[in-house]
DNA sequence: CGACCGTGCAGAAACGTGCCTGTCAACAAG
DNA sequence: CTTGTTGACAGGCACGTTTCTGCACGGTCG
């Protein structure tokens, strides 16, 4: 009896033993009406939720995961450079991907966690999650194998390097992908296609610039690119500027990252090349302030909402022990949009519509 | 003993029994061991981490959190507008501001989880929160109620409207800014200056819009504005368009909103108006494109970061009980980075170098 | 020499759920 | 009347920690 006292005169939240208390039946039974599970008639049913309404009875998630097993929650691992979580030249692309991520595991029953690769381990161990999604991870990377080690699911956004033990991954085929687009470049006319990129060795920008070297050498060209730290705001510029200062300046750029657009454009200018007439402009970027420059740029799209909902797909299916017919490995397509910077005799005088927000 | 059988055949991870057993001491030694507390030899210390490092022991997050009543995890709430967790025009304020905040939580030992507020209530309870963050919350915003009503700590990313009962918020003075901004215009040699505002009723919206409403009326001016649904994209480029359609054409203009800059830039050159000899263009953004257009365009700057950090110091502070001379509700100065857009005599031909990363 | 005290550790009670195992009544079939 | 069956619930254990309480022990002091 004092114990049932000094429970019912704790502060703050109500548990499972007061709703039991107040409406007259057992624990179990309060657990059975309110979970839909068990044999119980409806009206004890609706009995113990009326009472459990009125008692402002919230279950405690920390009792409830130490139980099932099951937090309901999901890491989103992202790659850093310095002490920053996400880096400048991904900005769009992971704004994106997150945001789809995030509805996708909401639309399931689960919430989302950032938690950044080089993190502290003690915040890694201090939430408890049922899986994760890595986005880009490093060749042997300690976190991934840590996370299979101790029987999570991991899931990859691209493809993993070496034998990176993860459960499933979507990534683009970025080799087919920039193939494509020197084809678009070569078809409007360009007859030495440059390339800006990154000194970092990820997979997407190995992938990227080994397409480029080979496409060079099946159609005989001298490859022409800058390389620079993609993590580096400023950096971008000077690269960009370096590249249209060399003697065997390009008469076509693509930019792997994000800002290339601006940074080739304020560029080109500097040197007084007309885009497209003098050079031809595509960079891969998620950002619609390209359909609004002058002129408006030729982008690469890498669908991050696609790959941000088939990522959590995956891993909640892999979570919930679900064996569903979706492959572990999936390549999403990449969209060009083309716009008026890659194309040398502009077909026709409309400038194409910005995006929907409603595409898929 | 079958019990402890039992125990050591079990599949997965290892728990502080398996390690005491192993180390030969208590579960009390462990734990006290691992934590740092009670009153041990550093022997034994150290012995029991060896152990506990060989078994690769991980605490359990649910355990703990269930024992201690603390998850180290901190909500990040966002308002939506449809299906999607957080709007398009706050792209780059929301990417910055989380950044910070990731950052900041985790420097302190958090983590972050994204919820939307318009999410299902199950999720809501599902996750064990220390505190929450909310960004711009509505009027008698019902998540906020409950989470307080339930004794968490809430601060929220713009001042409360209304009666709503945040444990403390953080803020820019957007009246100030916009009146400064105004008066930037003016000195530029602006005489009738336009306002691209939103329909929503947020705090934002509505203070930026009576402030540049009651500048007008200090200066003598007609206020000359469009109001836009500021969720929908491809609405700012329309209304962009009609501010510069319009009799009384102003020939300078602030917009609210992030892509503003483009859209405004695009309705220009559409209109024939130079930028900044016919139309002076100011808008509000933390995006770093604008330093690259075509003029560079001026922007406010709402400093998403000090924002970001600035909240979650408060949150924590709160949830921890530490009574810190910060006070509990703090204003961010706003910084306006003047470009070309909005000087109409540009005194010198160079152009403000684009931000460093390492600001503040 | 007994009372006292600080040290080094062990036992066990929580934390709040979910679920497995019973119990008891009612009822039908034999 | 006995026995099997089924519905409707109660009891109690387990999840893996943290932490309060307390025991044994050796040394010190009155």
């Amino acid at each position: 009896m004092s114990r049932a006292q000094t429970r019912g005169s704790r502060q703050g939240r109500a548990g499972i033993r007061d709703v039991a208390a107040a409406a007259g039946v057992s624990i179990t039974t309060v657990s059975d009406a309110l979970n839909g599970k068990g044999r119980l008639p409806d009206a004890t049913r609706r009995h113990v939720r009326e009472v459990a309404d009125r008692l402002g009875y919230r279950p405690s998630a920390a009792a409830r995961t130490l139980r099932t097993g099951k937090s309901g929650l999901i890491g989103l691992t992202v790659t850093t450079y310095g002490d920053e979580p996400f880096t400048f030249t991904e900005f769009a692309y992971f704004a994106e991907m997150a945001r789809a991520a995030t509805s996708a595991a909401l639309a399931r029953g689960y919430a989302l966690v950032i938690l950044p690769a080089t993190s502290r381990h003690d915040v890694w161990s201090n939430v408890a999650l049922d899986g994760t999604v890595v986005i880009d991870p490093s060749d042997h990377d300690p976190v991934v194998t840590e996370l299979v080690r101790q029987g999570l699911p991991v899931v990859s956004d691209g493809r993993p390097a070496g034998t990176l033990p993860v459960t499933a991954w979507v990534d683009n085929d970025h080799e087919a992908a920039v193939l494509d687009l020197l084809d678009h470049l070569a078809a409007a006319g360009a007859r030495r296609i440059g390339l800006l990129t990154g000194t970092t060795t990820d997979t997407y920008t190995r992938l990227s610039t080994t397409a480029y070297l080979s496409w060079c050498e099946r159609v005989g060209q001298d490859p022409v690119y800058e390389a620079y730290p993609a993590h580096d705001p400023c950096a971008g510029a000077v690269a960009a500027d370096r590249l249209l200062a060399r003697p065997d300046r390009p008469d076509a750029v693509y930019g792997l990252f994000d800002p290339n657009g601006t940074d080739l454009l304020a560029a080109a200018r500097r040197y007084g090349l007309r885009v497209p007439d003098d050079l031809l402009l595509v960079c891969c970027s998620e950002s619609t302030v390209y359909a609004a420059t002058e002129p408006p740029i030729t982008t690469l799209s890498l669908k991050p909402r696609r790959i941000g909902t088939a990522v959590v797909q995956l891993l909640i299916d892999a979570i919930e022990g679900i064996d569903t017919d979706r492959p572990v490995e999936q390549v999403i397509p990449t969209e060009l949009i083309v716009r008026t910077s890659s194309q040398r005799r502009p077909p026709r005088t409309t400038v194409s519509p910005p995006r929907s927000p409603s595409q898929e």
